[in-house]
DNA sequence: GACATATCTCGAATCCTG
DNA sequence: CAGGATTCGAGATATGTC
């Protein structure tokens, strides 16, 4: 359905929902939304009544209309999620649904972003750190290449698993926005922060 | 039969186009 | 701006449900 239909129909589902809370009030219930009282006048005595022909076409004119709103009420039935009680569902009621199931996918296409972004932080992070360890690493290669009589051929492990780090250390080894990533990661996850379990394995020689 | 909801009909307001 | 087309609100009527 196309997204105009749809959007006239939420407004109409807000202005059948008004006029409900108005009614139980006690007041202009069947009155349309202020702003179109501009529209409305006492509507004069049927003076100059139309020709049989133009009345009828115009008759015929309303009823493509009507139809033509059934459809859109039809397609829009299948786009919301009805549950159980699917069987009668009045135009009220079908309406209203339309508008909460939106509010619902909004609320859905929000929180999806939020994890985009937070996933977006934390492979930015990794990336960094996987590029400073193996820097430090290649150091390391150098270092003991000039005369270090550290353990030539042994295999040394480094095990970051369970290892934080907190922002001031990311200063440290990283750009602002280093931390900046690093920061949300343990702060912004509803589930308490990222752990690193990675064990890295480094084959120094 | 009372009540709720849908549909029909009509006239007026508004929009659109030449 | 005139006039036809479209949209809208309101009352009447039809239909369904309890």
């Amino acid at each position: 359905m196309e997204l105009n239909s749809l959007l006239i129909l939420l407004e109409a589902a807000e202005y059948l929902e008004r006029r409900d809370r108005e009614a139980e009030h006690g007041y202009a219930s069947v009155l349309p939304f202020a702003s179109d009282f501009s529209r409305k006048k006492p509507r004069a005595a049927p003076l100059a009544r139309r020709a049989p022909s133009s009345r009828s076409s115009h008759n015929e004119l309303e009823k493509h209309r009507r139809a033509k709103l059934r459809l859109y009420l039809e397609q829009l039935k299948q786009l919301v999620p009805l549950g159980p009680d699917s069987t009668r569902h009045t135009t009220l009621s079908l309406l209203k649904r339309a508008k909460m199931h939106i509010k619902k996918l909004e609320e859905q296409d929000r929180k999806a972003l939020n994890i985009k972004e937070q996933l977006q932080r934390e492979h930015r992070y990794l990336k960094r750190r996987l590029e400073q360890l193996s820097v430090q690493g290649m150091e390391r290669i150098r270092t003991d290449s000039m005369g270090s009589t550290i353990s030539t051929d042994s295999e040394q492990e480094v095990d970051i698993e369970g290892m934080e780090f907190t922002p001031g250390e990311m200063d440290s080894i990283g750009s602002a926005s280093d931390a900046e990533d690093h920061y949300s990661l343990q702060s912004g996850s509803s589930d308490g922060g990222y752990t690193h379990s990675r064990r890295l394995n480094a084959r120094l020689s």
